[in-house]
DNA sequence: ATAACCTGGATACTAAATGTCCTGAATCCC
DNA sequence: GGGATTCAGGACATTTAGTATCCAGGTTAT
């Protein structure tokens, strides 16, 4: 799995501390110490893809497109990670036995089906979290995250 | 996720049609069609694993180290793929604010414990479905499977 | 003894992930 | 308008992981 996607769950959780704001993406890495162009094109996705919303020119940024509530995890990883399976279906069978070209044996095969449904539960889980969920167990361990996290954007000379 | 793994499923429900019998790595792979070498290595990882049990020699081969029943799904994907999680945790926390190198927030950080959530219901899914159920499945929709794999591979030249 | 077969290391090849750079377009401020 | 800032995205370069081949050494059946 892609690193990118750690990178933009922790800087969707840092947005959610900051509604209505627009941050560029040269903040974004200088909190993390990450490569800014790099991000940049994570965060590029995550535009593409609906999650944030992007301004151009100064004052310009990116910010969280819709309520955390409504951004899942797995919103995420889509996002980043793109929407294959990890498990890869070559079509093996069609070069074995009855190999009938016509046949799409993803749907067919019994092996395909019991790793689909391993995936399955895999992302029901990951979008049965939200940005919020996240959010909100951060508070609840250490109820300052919000205020620091704001003072630390704040004091980010980049 | 390593192909290998597509590989190792399909060969071992073949071997569960075939008890008691050493197949060797090359009759294995002609029956799909793929490169005897690698897969080769993937029938070492097994039997590193102790899936398959490997014989040396003239009538030499692999076979099913125990019952199929006994083979669940993640024993293969962990056999070939490795244990690691597809999430990978880099550690951006210890860029970050508090900064402590003594923690280690794989443990702690709540984007981490999401993930990893996620991911055990995965392997949960998966090790809760063997080969024996598979090779059980394909019969129920196809029941001359066993016999006919059988008896490709009787056929099998090389 | 010979031939077949597995083991594992070395090596080559290929694809994907990671990271950088640069041009162009949008936006703000003076 | 002009300059500065920032996003958009394509074109690379670099690094790492996956795929594939080969060979030398050990094991076993005949
Ligand atoms: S569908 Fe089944 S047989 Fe075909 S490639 Fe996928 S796993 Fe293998
Ligand atoms: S533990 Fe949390 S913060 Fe640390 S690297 Fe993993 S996901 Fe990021």
């Amino acid at each position: 799995m892609n690193e990118g996607v750690e990178w933009a769950m922790h800087s969707c959780v840092n947005l959610s501390w900051l509604p209505g704001e627009a941050v560029t993406a040269k903040r974004l890495a200088a909190f993390y110490n990450l490569p800014t162009a790099y991000l940049n094109k994570q965060l590029q996705a995550l535009t593409r893809a609906g999650i944030l919303t992007s301004v151009s020119g100064p004052k310009g940024g990116f910010q969280l497109a819709r309520d955390p509530q409504k951004i899942t995890l797995l919103d995420i990883v889509v996002a980043i990670d793109g929407p294959d399976d990890a498990f890869r279906c070559t079509q093996i069978l069609k070069e074995g036995p009855g190999a009938d070209p016509k046949v799409d044996y993803t749907k067919v095969c019994v092996v395909s089906q019991a790793m689909r449904s391993a995936e399955l539960t895999y992302r029901r889980t990951l979008a049965g979290q939200t940005i919020a969920d996240i959010a909100e167990r951060v508070v609840s361990t250490s109820p300052d995250a919000p205020a620091s996290t704001r003072n630390r954007f704040a004091n980010l000379k980049s």
